[in-house]
DNA sequence: AAATTCTATTTGTACTACAAATATGACAAA
DNA sequence: TTTGTCATATTTGTAGTACAAATAGAATTT
């Protein structure tokens, strides 16, 4: 069962293995598990290498201790340990250009749910982030200006997985939008099919006449830039 | 800097410290550490502890460990612990309802992608799919099956990290199916703008004839039974 | 100079010891 | 009998020692 000649550590195996063990046997949330005793005899390996995997499953979020009650299953918070990954220093161009297209997909995609669910009251919203960024000067919007309006758009959908995903992926966009900032000059590239400039007023107006369609057309416009930068960088 | 007296552990303060120590110092990838020695110092904790943090940061991805060598910094995979966590078991209905959601999203923004990279070679994959799937009976195809034609929609769009979150979430959808397939009777629910039922063929026609706004109509009342399933399950 | 061996360093694993928290049961009070 | 308090035992969290295994770099030999 646990192998100790193999490449990979103890602790990878036994990670496995409990994994395993929580899958077979149709652990759920709530569910106990043995103790570190236990597992040290079910593994036949040290404390240490028990307790550095159930430090992993800790992080995962898979499990919970505490003193005496024991181990018990958890439902992991899913984008935890995504987060401590996405850190533009330690990604790859090609990778951080994924990201730029699950931005342009997620939007895009994004449009079914927002106008399934987007309400008058959320409109109102739209319209005061708008009114205030006009008031800025759209050429002048920082990235957290621009971040508002896309934001309350994810929450409207409805989706907090996604919402968060997109909160997460943030710093990428920052990262790219200061060190490659060519592709992100306002007014020359976020045009729609006509060759027009999309920003945000425009989108909130294809929302206003429930006007998917062309909602959709205008945000393929609107992120025009990252696609270029998928296709063009390097 | 390190609290011995927190409710959260030393292994989860260490771990952070190292995150944000590779962050200040502005590490990439191939970038050395320092060892658990000179963290046992920089930290006052002992070295059990230190191995936990860097466990955990093993797992991750975020930095590899050789004998002698030290420790290094290496571009994490982001979504190995994803992976680790996408058990239809552990999570709620809410995050599974939020993962059919990602679906739909991911597949109807795909279609820009979809159609800037398709080749005649892809088309003819897919037609060769499709044929089989024609034999066996549109009704009697397995997830399996089902799942052939957009993996390779999902690998023509060019995105990898995108597919491998597509199938990474692809245990949710069996487990689903299985579970509440009421939703997913094929003839019953697959249905179009006019009430038509939506197949892979159908799929296939639009993506032929480069008719992107028709993929996407058709390609949402394909995937109609997750809506429903979002929408009105319990 | 090249190949080999040796040595020192660093990670991986095992084991012991004790602190801290707390579930459980024993016991006392009403 | 029920309730509240306390003691005990169990389990996780942290510290420390010891040694095995791997290997980078130095020393040695050819």
């Amino acid at each position: 069962m646990i192998n100790k000649l193999s490449s990979t550590t103890l602790a990878d195996q036994v990670e496995k293995h409990i994994i395993q063990y929580i899958r077979t046997n149709t652990l759920v949330p709530g569910d106990g598990l043995p103790n570190e005793m236990q597992f040290m005899e079910m593994y036949g390996t040290s404390r240490n290498v028990i307790r550095e995997a159930l430090s992993r499953l800790r992080m995962l979020g898979i499990v919970q201790s505490r003193t005496k009650r024991g181990m018990v299953v958890t439902e992991p918070p899913l984008l935890s340990s995504f987060r401590k990954v996405m850190d533009p220093q330690l990604l790859s161009i090609k990778t951080i250009k994924e990201m730029m297209g699950m931005r342009i997909v997620l939007e895009l995609g994004l449009a079914e749910f927002l106008f399934e669910n987007v309400s008058n009251d959320d409109i109102s919203e739209l319209e005061q982030i708008v009114s205030r960024q006009q008031a800025i000067g759209v050429n002048n919007l920082s990235v957290e200006d621009e971040m508002l309006f896309h934001s309350k758009i994810y929450k409207i959908a409805g989706n907090d997985f996604i919402s968060q995903f997109n909160e997460i992926m943030h710093p990428i966009f920052v990262f790219v939008k200061h060190n490659y900032d060519d592709y992100f000059k306002p007014l020359s590239q976020n045009l729609d099919d006509n060759g027009k400039m999309v920003n945000h007023k425009q989108l909130l107006s294809f929302i206003k006449l429930n006007d998917k369609e062309g909602y959709y057309k205008a945000t393929r416009g609107h992120l025009q830039p990252y696609w270029e930068f998928i296709y063009n960088f390097k």
